[in-house]
DNA sequence: CTAGAACTTAAAGTCAGCTTTAAGTCAAGC
DNA sequence: GCTTGACTTAAAGCTGACTTTAAGTTCTAG
């Protein structure tokens, strides 16, 4: 497999495949006249890597975890510590997200005119004033 | 005020008061030997834009809005415009986050040995499974 | 055999939201 | 009058995950 067809069947680019061999995610394949030639594990290899960064993980994270996996370093204990690592930051996330919600939610019954009186009930800090002082 | 009194109230660096001047955030102060001097209105101003930033608007959206507000163009109708769009954005974030926290609460219930199992039970995709061919 | 598509490299560019640096100017207290 | 801290500028640096560029090489179809 060329690293075009690598590229298309995990839906990438092929520059993007270069660069996460650069950065140590990706082993230096085989190469015939200088192109890049893959096996078929490679492509498992690098939608593992995008399922990965999907779920919130960075690229020297997944690093981390892989060179574990090479380095035939139990992958349990190494796995499961990133990921309660990464899973208190998702939960972060939500709840930072959650009341973002309700806040723009809150926002959006105002009416214009109503707007200072929405402030108020919505109980949010009082430099948002400045905003209601300018609406007409 | 100074810039950097101005500053220490909005628990911002002074640089990034000068950066929110270069991007037409905030108006060009009166100088004073060449040094900005900022009326107290400045502070709200600065505040209403931290406050928009951590409900998740981009400056250049904050921008859109407080032109909106120099030009005298109503504020409700464009407020609740750019608060719509990204009330979506929020919610599409959280469902995305709420999907990432069980995916990952799931993984973590497994144990190394029973990786494999945990995969198809979670109903992954297939390529995690290079993830399970290679642990012990 | 040749056109052109796909590949190669290193280095620079992109986005956001700043911070840092370098070299200098100004203000306030003693 | 002098020191020191706060201010000034433009430009470069930072993080992350790539993309783009430029200039050149190789593969493939006709």
């Amino acid at each position: 497999m060329k690293i075009g067809e690598l590229a298309a069947r995990a839906n990438l680019n092929a520059s993007a495949i270069r660069y996460y061999e650069k950065l140590g995610l990706l082993a230096t394949p085989q190469r015939i006249g200088g192109q890049r030639r893959y096996p078929t594990d490679a492509l498992y290899r690098v939608l593992l890597i995008r399922f990965a960064t999907d779920m919130g993980f960075t690229l020297t994270e997944i690093r981390l975890f892989l060179n574990g996996l090479r380095d035939n370093i139990p992958v349990g204990p190494r796995w499961k510590k990133l990921a309660a690592r990464k899973l208190v930051e998702v939960e972060q996330n939500i709840a930072r997200s959650l009341k973002l919600k309700s806040l723009l939610q809150g926002l959006l019954r105002c009416h214009c005119t109503s707007l200072e009186f929405c402030v108020s009930r919505l109980s949010l800090s009082p430099h948002l004033r400045v905003l209601s002082r300018r609406c007409k």
